[in-house]
Order: C-alpha cells, then sequence, then structure tokens
DNA sequence: GGTTGTCGAGACTGTTAGTCTTGTCAAGGG
DNA sequence: CCCTTGACAAGACTAACAGTCTCGACAACC
C-alpha cells in the first residue's frame, strides 16, 4: 500500500493478473499508460517499474507467508517464487516487513466493522465476532502469525502494524463512545481499559492458540464486558 | 534455591552431575538415559562443573537481558561477558532461549500471589495488582520483553515460556474457582475466558507500552471482570 | 600416571537480511 | 538512430548470529 511503497507515482491499477507460479511474465505486457498519471512532476525517463513484478511480489509473500508453518519467511524465497531479482523487492520496499504487511493489507478485506446496529450489545458483539472470525477465515490467519512474529525482531515492521491495528481500534473505542453516550455504559467507564480487554484476548488466544476464539467466545466476552461475572 | 553449589570436595551425592539444581531441561551430559536415570551408573569421573561459571553466565544472561534496547542478546555476548566458552554454556543448556528463561527465572521472586483473602474481590485484585507490579519492578521488565521477542522466534524457548506461565494462569485459575463455588462468581462463568482477560491486557499492554500497567488499571480491571461496564 | 570430562578460546558451518555489481533491456530525448 | 536513464534478473558479497567442533590445558578421581 501507499504507506510502505516509496514511489510516489501509484498506477492505481489493481486488477493485475496475478501470475499464479514462477512465471517471468514476460516483461513486456503494458502498460501504454491508461489515464495520463496525475501529477506528472517529471516527465519521467527510464524504463518503467514492471507492475507484473510489482504483484508477483506481493502474491509469492502472502502465499508463503500463508503457508509457512511458522518458520519465518525469507525475502530469498520470496523473490525466488515471484521470479524476480532480489534487488527488484528492496527498491519498492524497505525491509522484509515491510513487503510481508503490504502482501497480507494487499488482500485482507479491510472492513472494520464498526456498523451502528442500535445498541451497544448487538455492535460490539458483532465487532468481536467479525474480529475473531476475520483473523482465522482463508490464509490470514498463518499470515498473520507468522507477521506478527516477525515484528518481535524488527522494529521497522512492529511500528508499521501498530499504524496498522491502530485503524481497528479506533473503531472499536468510537463504538464503545457511541455506546455510552446512549447511557450503556457507565459513565466512569475506562474505554481504553475495555479496548485493551478486547484485544487483549484477542491477540492471547491467537498467538498462543491455546483456547477458541469462535461465536460463543465472542458472546461471552460480550456478557463480561458489559454484565460482568459477579453476582 | 540457586546455586546450593555443594563444593565438590564432598560429594555428599556421588553421582549426577548437578541436574539436581535449577536445571529442569537437563542438558543431559552424559550418561546416554536408557538406563536407570536416578540411580547413578558410575561414581563420576573427570573434573566437575564449575559453579561460579554457571552463575557467571546466569549473571551475565541477566544483565544483558535487562540492559537490552530491544536488540537481541547474543550468546556470544553472553559467552563474552561471564568469561566463559561458548561451549561452556551449550554444554548445559540445550539453546539461547534456555539461559535467558533460567537466567530471568534465577532470579524472579516466583512467589505466585494466590493468598486467600476472603473474598474474590480482594483476592481478585491483589493478584492483578501483583502481577502487574512484579512485571515492571526491577531488571525484570526489560528482560520479560525481550525474552518474550526471542520467544517469538524460537519454538523451543516459547514452550519453556508457557510451562513457566502456566504456573500463574493456575493459581489464577485456582482463585477464580474458589470464588465460584463461594457463590462470588455465576455458576456459568467461563473462568479460562476470564483467565485470559487478565493475561490478554496485561500482556498487549505490556508488550505494546501504549498504556500504563498500575494499580488503578488493576482497580478497574477488577471491576470489570466482576461488574462488567454496561447499565 | 591414566582416564575422563570440564574449561576457555576460537575456528567453522549454515542461514538470512540487506547491499553491490554486472550485463541487459525498455523507454524516452535529441 | 543513438544516447541517457533507470528497471530488471542473477547472483556475488558482507555482516550477524545460532549452534557445532576442535584444541590444548587442567582438575578430579582411579
Amino acid at each position: 500500500m501507499p504507506a510502505t511503497d516509496p514511489r510516489p507515482d501509484t498506477p492505481a491499477n489493481p486488477g493485475a493478473p496475478a501470475p499464479d507460479t514462477a512465471a517471468p511474465y514476460t516483461a513486456t505486457p503494458d502498460t501504454t499508460d491508461p489515464g495520463a498519471p496525475a501529477t506528472p512532476t517529471r516527465p519521467h525517463t527510464g524504463r518503467r517499474r514492471n507492475e507484473a513484478a510489482h504483484q508477483a511480489i506481493l502474491d509469492a509473500a502472502l502465499r508463503l507467508l500463508a503457508t509457512s508453518d511458522g518458520t519465518p519467511v525469507t525475502i530469498d524465497a520470496i523473490a525466488r517464487t515471484a521470479g524476480v531479482g532480489k534487488q527488484t523487492v528492496y527498491r519498492w520496499w524497505p525491509s522484509k516487513g515491510a513487503v510481508l504487511l503490504d502482501a497480507l493489507t494487499d488482500r485482507a478485506d479491510q472492513d472494520v466493522p464498526g456498523a451502528d446496529t442500535g445498541t451497544l450489545r448487538s455492535d460490539l458483539r458483532a465487532f468481536v465476532a467479525t474480529t475473531f472470525d476475520g483473523a482465522q477465515r482463508g490464509p490470514t490467519a498463518p499470515a498473520l502469525r507468522t507477521l506478527v512474529r516477525e515484528a518481535a525482531r524488527d522494529p521497522h515492521l512492529a511500528d508499521l502494524m501498530q499504524s496498522f491495528t491502530a485503524t481497528r481500534r479506533t473503531a472499536l473505542r468510537e463504538l464503545l463512545a457511541r455506546g455510552r453516550e446512549r447511557g450503556e455504559l457507565a459513565e466512569d467507564t475506562d474505554l481504553d481499559l475495555v479496548v485493551d480487554q478486547v484485544y487483549g484476548v484477542f491477540w492471547y488466544r491467537f498467538l498462543l492458540g491455546h483456547a477458541p476464539l469462535d461465536g460463543t467466545v465472542a458472546d461471552r466476552l460480550t456478557r463480561s464486558l458489559l454484565d460482568g461475572n459477579g453476582r
């Protein structure tokens, strides 16, 4: 995504054919440039960026990320799988982590569930359930787990991930603030703590995998947050 | 608890070169184990283990762990700091992670707060506050953070850490079960979920450091868990 | 004195992130 | 038509680091 892409001109052409294997993608496919670039700051000299290679790298990264059994994904493997030189990867991304995160966000549905269903309880329940579900569907789960593992050692990636997750944290916080304004939460509720209870449980179970993260748990967590467990 | 180092001159314990001290993972220096492990098959020949080196390694590891600014602690650095050969480290610990965890647990007060103060609320409050406090006092915090970062890439260490934390998880669960039997928790309470809410928040905030983990938060979390936030 | 096993020191292997080099190829500009 | 510019694949290279292996010395016991 643009956040990690140092290039000023984004082709904005997401419908790339997405080569499935290590096919060398025929370096003469495009482009005649559909539509003039938005800001032609400079007439641009030299060979143009190979968009097919760009996508091939992201695809390869995501595929490796998804099938990695816990072992770290290497840049060499990504480049080889994409049929691309290593330098081509480093020309467009500053670090391995940036490639990985970009690969994940390139495909992950970016819909942050913040719908207003009328009551805090159902809003919260939906948010939690969607979060739990979304992280475990498709190739997302192993990819995300690998990504976090990499982030533990790569401060650059850790930063990127934090701003990535901040979006969702904010959405949840606003959902809660809405409920508090409606009087569905005690006025002295520490919203940040509630947010951290949700995401704390989520990441804790997601990463350790010692307990489920399903609809039942989403229900119980919602109830616990709103009603407590005492009596 | 550590050391005990009976001077080698008086082998009250004839064989078994020192796995009786702090060494849960038992590097098994010799013996090829298929025989009876408890009985010393041989009266021990050869030079004895240098207990000073053992402690020097643990001390060096803890010091590096505590002063590490996020960068991983290397075995070379530990050995050099301890004035010890690298092989001496690997003779007694199976991996870097094992050394690090041992260094931490060697010093960390192992008191798991499970005292029965009479009411679930105060038990829980004390447990949470002690957990929050204990992790942030002294050299523990940076060491623990580094350890988790290492564990993210080292499955062996991840295992060790999981059994290390299991003790505390169990203590908390029993504390909750006691309260439930007393009727202070709803009978259908999902104890594991409550445990994960506590430790989820703890680790989440501890590792990300985006929000405090102090007495006030401990109070609020306890209240949230027991009474909920809704109204 | 002989055997055994530890010691410090450090060379060595294998892996990986990231850089640099080389020869090539596409897109302009003159 | 050639020349400059910059992307490209391939792969050599550097720098870390975990973990292994070897060596000569040394200590404890027979």
